[in-house]
DNA sequence: TTGTAGGCGTTATCAT
DNA sequence: ATGATAACGCCTACAA
């Protein structure tokens, strides 16, 4: 058998001492004399000894410990999206070294156990001290009691209304405006758009910072130099098809998402059309993979680490200060230039 | 105030019966009258009472979490890596399944807080029922003391030893050997291989997969024809650079990883080689991006989700049954045989 | 400066 | 079939 897990009566029995100097000298307290303390760390690190998260929070109702939803099932391959990762990677980051671990709810809801029926349920079974959205509908009403209740919650890439609620989103109007600047500047003025999905906050902002860009350029909005795809690949390439039927095609395309933007290049290369020279084309994200496109995709640069980090100090705020602002943070994006924009051909 | 949280103790007031009865007739045991059972679930759901998870863990000595370690820091960019990713998924979804939620340590080691030191510290800290290890040194001393403590761990592309550690992996060797195969049988007698990291497993296995599949196609190896990569793109596009420059240049490449695979693709279409035609390329992995490449690429699958599903399991079998045999899976990979492989030039 | 004891929310062992 | 009550491991008044 392994050795016994190590209580603090242990540690106590051990240094001759009662269970409340040791738990005073280890939590830092001041009236314990030194060399006391420092007799007893010593002790507890030879021990390996930690204290038991679970006793703990029982008694001090803070479990350290923030939950994380993210959908992943049936029509939410969005744990599949490079994006949520890079999310992950920050939020990780930020609340490790402010001494949080994270948990990732995966319990079946429906299941036998108890805790898995709604957000809030699960939230409260594990005793988290704020929760972080992703993927989720804002709109479901399971979330909406999550919303009302007294957990902090902090989306990402979705619009949280409630009393403890923040969100940190991308700067996608303003992105998709600098995107559309950019072509303009180079001289473009036939300048189409693949939208995301509209029912989406990011899908609705790209669109809208195009058609605002369009305006401050003077150029008109025309109806069929928008068409819509769903972020991925193969709605890329089927939307730039149909630009290209157009009577009039666009000279350049800014797409709401690399995926897409790829996608219209692979169409572009499949119908002879030289990439930038004939056309330019600009994404939105810089997925991993944009650099090393042939050529090169000029996108806006999302940055996902900080998406992450910006979640985890919504939260850390709050949870200092019970009365924060619900604070919403919109994170700039970059404009990378690479090899698919140029000037319109004959220029 | 948001209401109170909901203990047993409430529901038992409410309820008009005492907390053991509360307790018994929600965890399905047998000596309740069905009246008072169906009773007590009735007004637990209106309630929507949840157990503390604290408090059960602490009396049933289970915790319904498993602990997942995912090294993401300095030189460790691989929660980077979409591979990590499909099994965090596939783990997901049959732990959650099992009732089971994903803990993701997170707190950074050294800092002030007790279970920030060890691997098994912080385990044992969160009491987690079991433990996966991904992208960890397995000589880490740290690592050793976890792997012989009485804490189930599975690792994912590691092996690991240990009273109660299993490990799943991809049958790399086979795999690599299954693409030479299909280069030999394509009619290739000079298959060039650029290798990932050699002090890791999988590594060393790819490459042995390749020298004894060489030995079976009765082709001979050539030291010459074996570059070293580190799985990224850049050390593929350099690699093949290389092969290139041979007196006698082979007629095909077996690259480690997609991104290996594709950083050659770039470099031979850099130097006017066409694939396949000229050259042909098969990478291992199957990343997202590997179908959509130009042209899209051959590749191994590696059944990511599988992993995560069959690490699951291994920890879910080895919780059931205190003394099942610490199993080791080996997930077969698939050929996915797509567009850069072609008979050799002149055939 | 240190020890003692009550309580956090559960489950499990006794009684009844 | 149900009600007390003792753990589980920890923190924190309150006493000493």
């Amino acid at each position: 058998m392994a050795d016994q897990r190590i209580t603090i009566r242990e540690v106590a029995r051990l240094g001759g001492v009662s269970v409340g100097t040791v738990s005073r000298a280890l939590n830092g307290y001041p009236d314990v004399s030194e060399e006391t303390r420092s007799r007893l760390i010593e002790l507890a690190r030879q021990l390996d000894y930690t204290p038991a998260a679970a006793a703990r929070s029982l008694v001090l109702e803070r479990s350290q410990l923030i939950g994380v939803f993210l959908e992943t099932g049936e029509g939410h391959p969005d744990l599949q999206h490079p994006f949520f990762h890079g999310v992950l990677v920050g939020l990780k980051e930020r609340l490790g070294a402010a001494g949080f671990d994270l948990l990732l709810f995966a319990r079946e809801a429906g299941g036998d156990g108890w805790g898995s029926g709604s957000y809030l349920a699960r939230s409260r079974h594990h005793g988290v001290d704020g929760v972080v959205l992703m993927g989720v509908d804002p709109r479901d009403a399971e979330i909406g009691r999550l919303l009302a209740s007294e957990v902090p919650c902090v989306g990402v890439d979705i619009e949280l209304q409630g009393p403890h609620s923040a969100y940190v989103i991308s700067d996608n109007a303003t992105g998709a405006a600098r995107a559309v600047r950019h072509l303009a500047e180079l001289g473009h003025r036939r300048i189409a758009t693949i939208t995301g999905m509209l029912e989406t906050h990011p899908g609705r902002d790209r669109l809208r910072g195009y058609r605002a860009e369009l305006e401050a350029q003077k150029l008109p909005y025309r109806d069929e130099y928008s068409v819509g795809g769903d972020y991925y690949f193969d709605s890329g390439a089927a939307a730039m098809a149909r630009l290209l039927e157009l009577p009039e095609p666009p000279t350049a395309v800014f797409a709401a998402s690399d995926l897409m933007a790829l996608g219209a290049l692979r169409t572009a290369a499949g119908a002879g059309i030289a990439v930038p020279e004939q056309l330019s084309v600009v994404g939105f994200d810089d997925i991993p993979w944009a650099e090393h496109a042939n050529p090169p995709l000029t996108t806006l640069r999302q940055d996902k680490h900080g998406l992450g980090r910006a979640a985890g100090d919504a939260l850390l705020r709050r949870l200092e200060d019970e009365d924060a602002e619900p604070a919403v943070d919109v994170l700039p994006v970059e404009l990378m230039v690479r090899a698919t924009t140029a000037p319109p051909p004959g220029t």
